[in-house]
DNA sequence: AAAATTAGTTTGAACATCAAAATGTTTGAC
DNA sequence: GTCAAACATTTTGATGTTCAAACTAATTTT
């Protein structure tokens, strides 16, 4: 048991710590590099279908509505998000991507599917089930160890 | 194939984005809550023998030398680490952890084996060998990609 | 021993973030 | 119906992080 602990701890670290730049390299890289990875994880948790809100958005990317704000103004400016008021209570804010956010959106998606991809390249189906199993219990430990805080 | 890759997406995704946020969080309740998560891993680069230069810590950290020396000063103030000039070439620093830096370095080792045990949990040994093998091919896949660019 | 290189520090500007105050809208109590 | 409370969002001011570029000091090359 401590063996494998000791084969998967590295793993994960250097995973969780390069996963960022990498993503933030591949966007400096493409026609997208006036962003930052956080305004690209913003632009994936406004998703594609206008449905968020600014306090939702805010709730998912784990900042104030405040800092949120902020950096939509940039990403209106820069063309990638629109506001819309709501009709049915003005007070509320609908964020939407642009085409332009759209085709971003796909693009970020795309890469996480290649990733996956080649995450799952050499296991059977039986295999990649149990990866998941893995990672479920990962994402399980994660939830409980936020909400015991 | 696809089925499978619109399983475990969600779940890198969600791993990814709270993962930081809950070792932060982590952080904030306990006795060590003068660090932010980003100054946790630049102790965690620095490690226990004292053997890495600034340049090298940097180069771990992914931040040029001129934000790490900005870090490390705050480090040092609050106890964590301490600089030792290279008698061999006094143009070096060596950085090192205090006892204090060590025994938090140990601390937050064992929050992540923690966590490697807990996604393991219900895993036989010939599972978590499955699980190693995706994890390996996942971490290949961001070492090509980051060589890419 | 002068010039070039290297390791690290300092500085100034840009940006991210939060908490708190401010603005505009809706809801509920009377 | 009106007024107070609650709510969603924006604005503001302070703090912290980051980078690039200028700088200092030590070493290596020529």
């Amino acid at each position: 048991m401590d063996k494998i602990v000791n084969e998967i701890n590295p793993y994960l670290v250097k995973i969780f710590n390069e996963v960022l730049i990498i993503e933030e390299n591949a966007l400096k890289g493409s026609r997208f590099n006036d962003l930052s990875i956080k305004e690209m994880h913003t632009i994936e948790a406004i998703g594609m279908y206008g449905e968020n809100t600014t306090s939702e958005v805010a709730k998912k990317t784990y900042v104030t509505v405040g800092t949120l704000t902020v950096s939509i103004n940039n990403l209106v400016k820069k063309g990638y998000v629109e506001r819309i008021r709501s009709e049915e209570d003005r007070r509320v804010v609908k964020l939407g991507l642009t085409k332009k956010g759209r085709l971003l959106y796909r693009l970020h998606d795309k890469f996480h599917r290649d990733m996956v991809k080649e995450t799952l390249s050499d296991l059977s189906e039986e295999e990649a089930e149990i990866l998941v199993k893995g990672l479920r219990n990962l994402h399980l430990f994660l939830d409980r160890t936020k909400n015991s805080l």
